[in-house]
RNA sequence: CGGGGCGUAGCGCAGCUUGGUAGCGCGCACGGUUCGGGACCGUGAGGUCGGAGGUUCAAAUCCUCUCGCCCCGACCA
C-alpha cells in the first residue's frame, strides 16, 4: 500500500476523551473511531488487524476439528423467553420492536440460537461430539461502557459451543479448547493467565478465564509465583494469614465505647489512634441472601468475597442490605453494627475470628466494642469468605499469591445441560434411550483483544505490534528531496510485495521527521529507511520497532534482510 | 442508577465571572523557502458556540429544560 493513498488519519493531539493506552493509541494512531458511547468504526488499519487476529482463531478452532457458521444478530424474542432470559438478562439486553410491534433483540451471546440449530438437525449419537463457532458483532447494553473498544457495547466475539454426549465427553471437549486457547493467545504475543473463575448465572460446572495482563484491566487475579495456580479474586481460595500480633493477646474484658461519626473501618481506626491497626478490627457486613438477612465478618483490612458469601450461602448472590434493611436488623445503622449480640446467622472469615480483642460496632449507634473475642462474645459459621490478596499463601503449594490485574480476553465454561434441559435439545443413544447433549461454550472477545494487544505492545511513540498482527509487517520510508531515494524505496517496496510481504511505502512528500513519527505511532514492526546518504554507499537502514538502533544493509539486500528479520520476530 | 467533569472550526483549547466584532495552536488549501525525528514565511477556506425555550435593545456568556461524551462509584459499613 502505498502511504500518500492510504486512509490513515493520524492525530497530533490526544483526544481528550480517552485516558487509556490502547484508547488514544488507537485514535491517534488512525485505527479506529468513536461513533457513540461503546460504539466505534474500525478504519482501514484496525479492520486489517482484526483480520489477522480472526485468522489466527480460525486457524487454530479448525485445527481443533471445529466448524465456523455465522448466526444472526437480530433475533426474535422467542428463543430468550425459551431459557427465560428474556426476563433474567435484564436491561443489558437490547430489546427491539419490529413495525409490528414484534418483540425482538440484538444477540448478546447465542446459546440459544445454536441449541436451536442443534435441537433440530442433530437427533443421534452419531452426530456427536460436534462443535460450532462463530465470528460475529454481539450487543450489550452496558451500564458504562469505557475504555475504548475494551467495554463496548457493540463488539466482535468468537464464541464456540461444543455438543457431546455425556458429562466425560463434554469434559474433553473443554480441555481441547483449552489447549486450542492456549495456542490461540500464545500466537497472539499476549501475557497472560489462566485463571479459575466465577461462571456467573449460566451455571457452569466448570471455567476458566484467559486473563490478559494489564494494569488497565477492570478484573483482579492471584497467581502464584511458584505454581499455575491463578484464580479470579472472585473465586480465589484466601489463604490463612497471621493474627496481628499485639502486646497482649489475652482476652480482655469487653468494654463499649462512645464513637461518633465512625462509619468507616479507618474512621474507626483514626478515632482509636494509635492504640489499633485495621487489622485488629472486624468489619461487619449485612447481607440480604433470598429469604435470609445474615451478618458477613471479615477482618477490617480484608475485602469480602461475595461470590465466595454466595456459594456458602447455596444463593445466586448476595446483596448488600440497604439503609432501611439495617435499621430493621440490627435496630442500628450502617457503621455501627457488629457480631456481639446479634440475632441471626453470622458468617465469619477464620482470619477475623483469628483477631483477639478486636473493635468492633455495639449494634448501637455511635458505640463500638473494644476487645471482642470470638467464641466469648460471639459465635459464627467459620468460613473462609474474604478475598484473596498479594502475600496469600497458594492454596496449591508453599508459594505466595501475587495480586495482577487483568482483561478478559476470553472464558471457557462447560454448560452441561442447562440449555439443552430447556430446550430439549436431545439424542438417541445407541439403545435408543434419549438424553439432553451436553454443551460447553467458549468465547474470546475478538475487538477487545486489539485494545488488549496495544495495552501490552506500547511505548511513548506509539504502537508496537507483535508481527503476527500488525496490519502491515514492514513500512518502507524513502527520505529526502532527491528522486533517487524513492525510486529505490520502490523497487524494494515492489519486490517484497513479490514475496508476498505486507508494505506499506511511505511514498508522501513529508519530511523525515514527519514520516518516523508516524511509523513509530501505527507500530509497524520493521522500517526500511531509504536515504541519500545510504544510497551513496549502497545501503539502506533496517530497524525494528522495538529497538532503537538500525542495521544497514547493502539496497541488494534489503529483502532478504526483512525476510529474515522477520523470521526472527516470529512472522 | 449516584457523584464529578466537559460540550466553542477536523483535533487540542481560550473567551463565559462583569452580555455588545468568535479567537489561538495544530491540521487543511494555495504560493515560496526548507528537507535524517512532528520545519518556516505569506495568503486563505472552515464555526446554527451540543439542542430547545426564556430574560434582554442585544446571549457563546444570564435562567430553565434537554441531549451527548468522559471519569469515579454502584452499596466493602
Amino acid at each position: 500500500m502505498r502511504y500518500s493513498r492510504a486512509f490513515i488519519p493520524t492525530l497530533k493531539e490526544v483526544p481528550k476523551d480517552a485516558t487509556m493506552p490502547s484508547h488514544v493509541l488507537m485514535l491517534r494512531a488512525g485505527y479506529a473511531r468513536m461513533v457513540g458511547a461503546g460504539i466505534y468504526e474500525l478504519l482501514p488499519l484496525g479492520t486489517r488487524v482484526l483480520h489477522k487476529i480472526e485468522r489466527i482463531i480460525r486457524e487454530e478452532m479448525d485445527a481443533a476439528g471445529a466448524q465456523e457458521l455465522l448466526m444472526p444478530v437480530f433475533l426474535p424474542s422467542e428463543y430468550f423467553k425459551e431459557t427465560r432470559r428474556w426476563e433474567l438478562y435484564g436491561p443489558t439486553l437490547l430489546r427491539i420492536k419490529d413495525r409490528k410491534g414484534g418483540e425482538y433483540h440484538l444477540a448478546p451471546t447465542h446459546e440459544e440460537i445454536i441449541t436451536d440449530v442443534v435441537r433440530r438437525e442433530v437427533k443421534s449419537y452419531r452426530q456427536l461430539p460436534l462443535n460450532l463457532y462463530q465470528i460475529q458483532s454481539k450487543y450489550r447494553d452496558e451500564p458504562r461502557p469505557r475504555a475504548g473498544l475494551l467495554r463496548c457495547r457493540e463488539f466482535i466475539m468468537k464464541d464456540a459451543y461444543s455438543f457431546d454426549v455425556s458429562e466425560e465427553a463434554a469434559l474433553e471437549s473443554y480441555a481441547h479448547m483449552h489447549d486450542t486457547y492456549h495456542r490461540i493467545f500464545e500466537r497472539l504475543g499476549l501475557e497472560y493467565r489462566v485463571v479459575e473463575a466465577d461462571s456467573g448465572a449460566i451455571g457452569g460446572k466448570q471455567s476458566a478465564e484467559f486473563q490478559v495482563l494489564a494494569q488497565t484491566g477492570e478484573d483482579w487475579i492471584v497467581a502464584c509465583g511458584a505454581c499455575d495456580y491463578a484464580a479470579n479474586v472472585e473465586v480465589a481460595q484466601a489463604g490463612r494469614a497471621e493474627p496481628p500480633a499485639i502486646s497482649s493477646a489475652e482476652p480482655a474484658a469487653l468494654e463499649k465505647v462512645e464513637t461518633p461519626e465512625t462509619r468507616s473501618i479507618d474512621e474507626v481506626v483514626s478515632f482509636f489512634g494509635g492504640e489499633t491497626t485495621t487489622a485488629h478490627t472486624l468489619k461487619s457486613l449485612l447481607y440480604v441472601a433470598g429469604e435470609e438477612v445474615v451478618l458477613a465478618i471479615v477482618r477490617g483490612d480484608h475485602e469480602i468475597n461475595e461470590i465466595g458469601l454466595a456459594r456458602h450461602l447455596r444463593v445466586d448472590e448476595v446483596l448488600l442490605a440497604s439503609d432501611a434493611a439495617v435499621k430493621e436488623a440490627t435496630g442500628t445503622e450502617i457503621g455501627f453494627i457488629g457480631p456481639v449480640g446479634f440475632e441471626g446467622r453470622i458468617i465469619a472469615d477464620p482470619d477475623a475470628v483469628a483477631v483477639p480483642n478486636a473493635i468492633a460496632g455495639a449494634s448501637e449507634t455511635p458505640y463500638h466494642y473494644k476487645n471482642v473475642n470470638y467464641g466469648r462474645d460471639f459465635e459464627a459459621e467459620v468460613v473462609s469468605i474474604r478475598q484473596a490478596t498479594s502475600g496469600d499463601p497458594c492454596p496449591n503449594c508453599d508459594g505466595k499469591l501475587e495480586l495482577y490485574r487483568g482483561i478478559e480476553g476470553g472464558h471457557i465454561f462447560v454448560l452441561g445441560t442447562h440449555y439443552s434441559d430447556k430446550m430439549k435439545a436431545t439424542f438417541l443413544d445407541e439403545e435408543g434411550h434419549s438424553h439432553p447433549i451436553v454443551m460447553g461454550c467458549y468465547g474470546i472477545g475478538v475487538t477487545r483483544l486489539i485494545a488488549a494487544i496495544m495495552e501490552q505492545h506500547h511505548d511513548e511513540q506509539g504502537i508496537r505490534w507483535p508481527v503476527q498482527v500488525a496490519p502491515y509487517q514492514v513500512i518502507i520510508t524513502p527520505i529526502g528531496k532527491d528522486e533517487e531515494p524513492l525510486i529505490k524505496a520502490t523497487e524494494i517496496y515492489d519486490a517484497l510485495k513479490v514475496e508476498g510481504v505486507e508494505v506499506l511505502l511511505d511514498d508522501r512528500s513529508e519530511r523525515p521527521g514527519v514520516k518516523f513519527k508516524d511509523a513509530d505511532l501505527l507500530g509497524i514492526p520493521l522500517r526500511i529507511t531509504v536515504g541519500a546518504r545510504g544510497l551513496k554507499q549502497g545501503i539502506v537502514e533496517l530497524k525494528k520497532r522495538t529497538e532503537s538502533e538500525s542495521q544497514d544493509v547493502p539496497v541488494d539486500g534489503a529483502v532478504a534482510a526483512v525476510r529474515a528479520a522477520l523470521a526472527e520476530l516470529g512472522g
